[in-house]
DNA sequence: GGTCGGTATGTTTACGTCAACATATTGAAG
DNA sequence: CTTCAATATGTTGACGTAAACATACCGACC
């Protein structure tokens, strides 16, 4: 007779019921802190946002009664009626990479110091899908404004950005109109090839990034440049894909051929595969090559042949990825729209003049 | 006469006012999409969240009324409704560092696998109130739970964590009741020892880093227990932080004493600051002085003397702390509650035999 | 000693969403 | 044909906060 009864009900339910459980959480609210301290909930508003039009006694009524209740603002709430999250969004490529992370990590640091958090999305494939999910998912108004570490470049020729969103772009494309960061690379490049020819090479291989790469193009395209400027001849770019297994590959082909007094490798971890192959062939860095980097990463000072190469100061470019986005999102439009951070040439052991006997 | 007039008014205005800007942000809510598509805002909040309830035809005049508007759901109200904000917290040290790096893009990875963001806070300073002020900015309720890649020491015993806020502590202490995920230092730093001594050594030295990592001291414990348990001399230990200045400076030292026929740095970078001090004294690795580091950075198999060193997988790290995450924000308990990820041995050249004739 | 300007506080309302409840519509079983 | 359950939709209210508006009080000035 029971077992009947139990079929009976229960269907109603799950029905038009959200997978989801219940909030149940039961933070405090400005209202118990009004309650526990006596006085209106928007006396709490003004204490919780350090209005001045508060008595000190009632203030410190109020801050009292907060303490003892572990009170602590819902952002959510205080978003919905601000518009303001507290939050900027970065969307950037593997940050495993060294300039990613050093991006990234100068990113946050500066976004601390405004009392904003970050709110990171990494992409991997370089496809507009993947990138489009990232700014969805940030663009769910959840964050006050977007910095975009481009790097990699897209199929497509431009990402629809709402327009209401503050965007930052660094390390990107400049053919756009929003404010961009970006290092000097063409300044960058062309210090270490003027370097490698005033040494006396009769002309610099290059060994470039990617090709999807927005600043391996920039630092190529400088390469060439110096070269041509100098009247040097231009030798075919070889390319690597940043990695130091990469760097070796090349190297090996590049080892081969004699008439290879200096190699500009567009980062130290190619410029370091690039020595181990040079090294492997028997050929002497800076002896019979000179070789040179990009990035000044931190090891590089203490590789058997301290490296020769080009420091980038990523602080600096996350200070301005976010100053230009508070300028945006705090309505300041007197600022600049664009701020470029040089790189400055370390000169280390692994460059040299050639020997007299070489190729020149 | 104008004059004075100018001078009364204007004061009321600022007393009060906040030094916000007006929110001003025209997105469209449902009820512009309802208003549209000629229902009511509740059909469109159902068509949101995808519940099946909902007539197709309904559904489609719904669907190309947000596509029209351009419509995107309010992360604000919805977590303000529901408790949930589709985001994870990350709180880390320094991301310039490489294990660090590694850690935030596999937690970003598999976070976006499930749909979430993250909300990344660097902390500099190891102090109580860097983290804290951290964990406050997150805690506000604007993130769903919190990883603390710890890897640093701080001065405080325990950070006073809500108990509502679900954590997961990755690479840190785990004297504390949160789940953790952990490489399994000990057990690489066994199998580098064990490596060394097997070849023959007669003790191994160990190139340590800070004392106020917790990764840094397993990898010393367990080296002093493996030299112990295998009988061998435990030699003094020495102390670097992380960086290849530092296992230079070390490198300098140790390659002055001619005992010294093996050394296990605690990471890579000081790895190869070591081998270019005993580079630079004229002893050769391996020949002289084996060395082994840990972590298997890109490029370590590319150095002039390709590395011997542990390998650590940081995309499995970031799946289990996401993973553990959601079994405490989806009210799972049935999962584990502490993840160990084992690191493996990778054997390249920098370790040997000691020669015949060396100290043994 | 009353008007006035200023300060401290309280009251009301709206932000956008979703859960709970209410209602209309449909179809099937008795 | 009635009854009942299931489905599709609408209505109301609440989440926690801060802006806008309202009130109470105090001191100063003429």
């Amino acid at each position: 007779m029971s077992s009947r009864r139990k079929v009976v009900r229960m269907a109603t339910d799950n029905r038009t019921r959200s997978p989801r459980s219940r909030p149940a959480r039961q933070w405090p609210s400005m209202a118990d802190v009004a309650t526990m301290a006596g006085v209106s909930s928007q006396t709490v508003s003004r204490v919780a946002n350090n209005r001045q039009n508060v008595d000190s006694a009632t203030r410190e009524k109020v801050l009292s009664a907060m303490q003892a209740l572990g009170y602590r603002p819902n952002t959510a709430a205080r978003a919905l009626v601000t518009g303001r999250f507290g939050a900027l969004g970065v969307v950037s490529f593997d940050v495993g990479a060294h300039g990613n992370a050093r991006t990234l990590a100068a990113i946050a640091d500066a976004a601390r110091e405004a009392d904003f958090s970050v709110n990171f999305m990494g992409v991997r494939a370089q496809t507009e899908a993947a990138v489009r999910h990232a700014f969805q998912h940030l663009m769910l108004q959840s964050v006050d404004g977007i910095v975009l570490v481009e790097s990699q470049m897209l199929d497509t020729p431009s990402l629809r950005l709402p327009p209401a969103m503050p965007v930052v772009v660094a390390d990107g494309d400049t053919g756009h109109d929003h404010p961009h960061v970006d290092f000097d690379q063409a300044h960058g490049s062309h210090s270490v090839v003027s370097h490698l020819l005033g040494l006396g090479h009769r002309t610099v291989w290059h060994l470039a990034g990617p090709v999807d790469s927005f600043a391996a193009r920039r630092r190529a395209e400088a390469w060439r440049r110096t070269l041509t400027d100098a009247g040097a001849p231009v030798p075919p770019l070889v390319y690597g894909d940043w990695s130091a297994r990469s760097g070796y590959r090349a190297g090996l082909d590049l080892a081969r051929r004699p008439e290879v007094t200096a190699v500009f490798a567009a980062n130290d971890q190619m410029a370091m595969g690039l020595m181990r192959a040079l090294h492997e062939a028997g050929r002497s860095v800076p002896g019979d090559v000179s070789v040179a980097g990009f990035d000044d990463v931190a090891e590089a000072a203490y590789l058997p042949t301290p490296l020769t190469t080009v420091h980038q100061d990523f602080e600096v470019v996350g200070k301005h990825c976010v100053a230009l986005l508070l300028d945006q999102i705090e309505g300041r439009t007197d600022g600049p729209l664009r701020r470029a951070v040089e790189p400055v040439l370390v000169i280390r052991s692994s460059t040299a003049s050639p020997r007299p006997g070489t190729s020149a």
